[in-house]
DNA sequence: TGTTCACCGTTCGTCCCGTACTATACGACT
DNA sequence: AGTCGTATAGTACGGGACGAACGGTGAACA
């Protein structure tokens, strides 16, 4: 079935994961919303990626695509059980390369410019995540099937309330050399 | 002298400002050195970058280049004023792009690994790079024309103290739900 | 029936990134 | 002096990641 070898990467198996979650089925539009509101916080994919990645998978036989024929011709990709398996034995090795931040605003700041409004912008910016946040778990909250999403949310939730106290702590101390 | 317009990244800002820090002159190697210990935290880029990203800038006229001769002919690199100028004027601007973090052991959880090991074995690495960068602050604390060092690494320790703050307090809240 | 707008999907060029590799310097040991 | 090992310095390259830009689709409303 691998009639393409391919190196899965770390965005493949996020892929994966997304496609397990939605019960092994889903359209690149569906992955795309899952995208946005679950993994975006520790795992940030452009859009592009939810059409041209299954397609990468299913080339190596880790996904099915099947072609609907209505207007929008959407594919439908299914997990096969190479999928799953490559995904489950992914998950089970606890190595994990080394986490990243890109973070802009803090190298502007580096770099010399204005900490006052970089920061600022970027703490609210942060604040409305959270909100953002707050309404997709009350959508989500309890629902069968989206335990993952939820727990995506709040790792997500928790990540940004510590960015805005590393960012707050940040201000703080550059405000207090300023003077 | 922009013989070869480009378009400048994040990352060829981040060289800029290193190349600022640096009194304006530097070589790749110098770069590597000072990437490694400076912005890795909240820009992390590889190695080839401090090699190629500087071609890049000379071609387009931010940087010029002067070859070595002697054994390992260098390239030393100096920043222009076109290049000066750019640097100044996009850290001026306070906005900035949205803040990534890439989190492959998250990912994992949220793909069914086991979260015991591959938190503990995060929580660890944070606390190692902590440890690291005490070293390297008192190696720089206090000393002239490493404040911009200092600070950056000043940051990166805030941003793993709540990086741990953060898979522990997760890592605390799967447990519970285990149990 | 047209216009508008939100939704859906793809293409493309460039940048980025990791792997693997080469080369130079230098001290240690024999 | 030779050669070995290791740290230092620099490069090549292939393919994934990214984002801008664009094109199609369909429902609402006039």
């Amino acid at each position: 079935m691998k009639s393409n070898p391919i190196r899965l990467t770390g965005t493949s198996y996020a892929v994966l994961a997304l496609f397990d979650q939605c019960g092994g089925e889903a359209t690149s539009y569906d992955l795309k919303q899952a995208l946005d509101s679950s993994i975006q916080n520790f795992w940030p994919v452009p859009h592009t990626t939810a059409y041209e990645e299954p397609a990468r998978l299913a080339k190596a036989g880790y996904l099915t695509a099947r072609q609907e024929e209505g207007g929008r011709r959407k594919r439908v990709y299914a997990l096969t059980e190479a999928g799953r398996e490559a995904l489950r034995e992914w998950a089970a090795d606890p190595s994990a390369s080394a986490p990243q931040l890109k973070e802009e605003a803090v190298l502007k700041v580096f770099a010399g410019g204005d900490p006052g409004p970089l920061l600022a912008a970027r703490i609210a910016w942060h604040r409305g995540k959270l909100e953002e946040f707050g309404e997709y778990l009350d959508a989500v909250r309890g629902v069968e099937g989206m335990e993952g999403q939820e727990r995506a949310l709040r790792v997500g939730t928790g990540y940004h309330q510590k960015m805005i106290e590393l960012l707050e702590s940040l201000a703080a101390e550059v405000e207090r050399a300023e003077v």
